[in-house]
DNA sequence: ATAAATTTTTAGATACGCCTAAACTTTTAT
DNA sequence: ATAAAAGTTTAGGCGTATCTAAAAATTTAT
């Protein structure tokens, strides 16, 4: 059996390695986590053990075969619940992720399948993360972060890149969720904010803002 | 902060007063969660530290006001979330126990409500127990078990009085589930067993099934 | 190349929740 | 009324997961 903890453990493990790309090392994961290094080197051993991880002491970890099916199968979890509290009980972008962290964590694998089936089997979930299939595959999506597309096109978001209550509460200012069509007027030079047109109206934004914004052209 | 073991406890105790009425023993509980009586006492300890109940070494436990409200704010959501998985989710009778009992530990207020909106605030879930309201009172029905009713009239099933797999599994084979319409035609004086009739085809029953069965008449 | 700084691991403690065995209360039977 | 039975609590121990402090290994700087 795996625990509660161990999950945890294993999905950070993920987080990291995403970001940097090879071994995590013991610092990184507790920093994800939000523990002290001790209890990380304490928790490597133990999922050592239960091979989940590779291990080497003072080297950094590595997730073994069944620890990325594992850790992928929480991730898959997690972006399905939060597509369900999005889409279907019409929470907003920012107030799902602690509440997605719970349920990701509850088992059984009929829940995970009829869920899916319920939400229409997304590819994404509302900030246009790939959800993993059942087999653990990710879906690609052809988008292009705002600031790269060319002046005078048009497209629509797809999802952001940036989970921060205040930036997702600025979009919900602007107007701007999954699926809003957005054309690029002109990109100032100078600082290479952007003139934007959504629904008609004509708006501007940081490139800050811009690069944070997946979207998908026709 | 209530632990997970401990909202099981609360719940576990606040069963077995339903049944018994009045203060529950340290083995009635032991045996509901499925423990040693040892472990009980521990916990009841630690329970009336935190106020939450009632306890008197030797004597047996009850719900304080706050161990009561905590324990049926749990039972509202397990029974919401067992709605959920049968009306959403095309889960079987048998099938959303085990998952309810894990849904059943998730922390948030918002989720609640919200789901309880999504399920079109239902009273009652698909055993037929009732649904407890945000402040913790339980909706009445006006059922009664199709024993007991009279011979030759109709009603319609509003519950089960048994959630034991085998059970739901013959009622599923007999054709019977929430709202069912059944008459009565006979009760045999020799065992008490009953004739009825289900979309027009006649079929015989045992007192024990029948006695489990909430039937509302017209 | 050696010392200093950083990172990581080990050691020792604590809280939770469970267990078994033994001791203690209460209830039941004679 | 007393002994036996049943029920309950205490004592001691175990595994999980965490912490702080100290030791060890690795990396960085001089």
């Amino acid at each position: 059996m795996i625990t509660l903890a161990e999950e945890n453990y294993l999905k950070a493990i993920l987080a990291t390695s995403l970001n940097t790309d090879g071994k995590v090392s013991t610092n990184a994961i507790a920093d994800e986590i939000g523990t002290s290094a001790a209890s990380v080197s304490d928790m490597l051993k133990k999922l050592q053990d239960k091979r989940l991880v590779k291990y080497e002491k003072y080297k950094g970890v590595i997730l073994s075969k069944r620890g990325t099916k594992k850790a992928i199968h929480i991730l898959r979890k997690h972006r399905l619940w939060e597509t369900f509290l999005v889409n279907k009980l019409a929470f907003g972008w920012g107030e799902v992720h602690d509440v997605a962290e719970q349920l990701e964590h509850i088992k059984s694998e009929e829940l995970v399948d009829r869920l899916e089936a319920f939400l229409n089997h997304p590819q994404f979930d509302p900030h246009g993360e790939p959800i993993p299939t059942k087999n653990g595959e990710m879906p690609k999506s052809n988008t292009i972060p705002l600031n790269e597309i060319k002046t005078g096109t048009k497209g629509n978001v797809m999802g952001v890149t940036l989970d921060e209550k205040t930036f997702l509460d600025y979009l919900t200012k602007l107007n701007i969720s999954i699926g809003t069509e957005i054309e690029v007027l002109e990109t100032i030079s100078f600082d290479q904010s952007l003139s934007i047109k959504i629904e008609n109206k004509k708006q501007h934004i940081s490139n800050d803002v811009a690069k944070h914004l997946l979207i998908k052209t026709k």
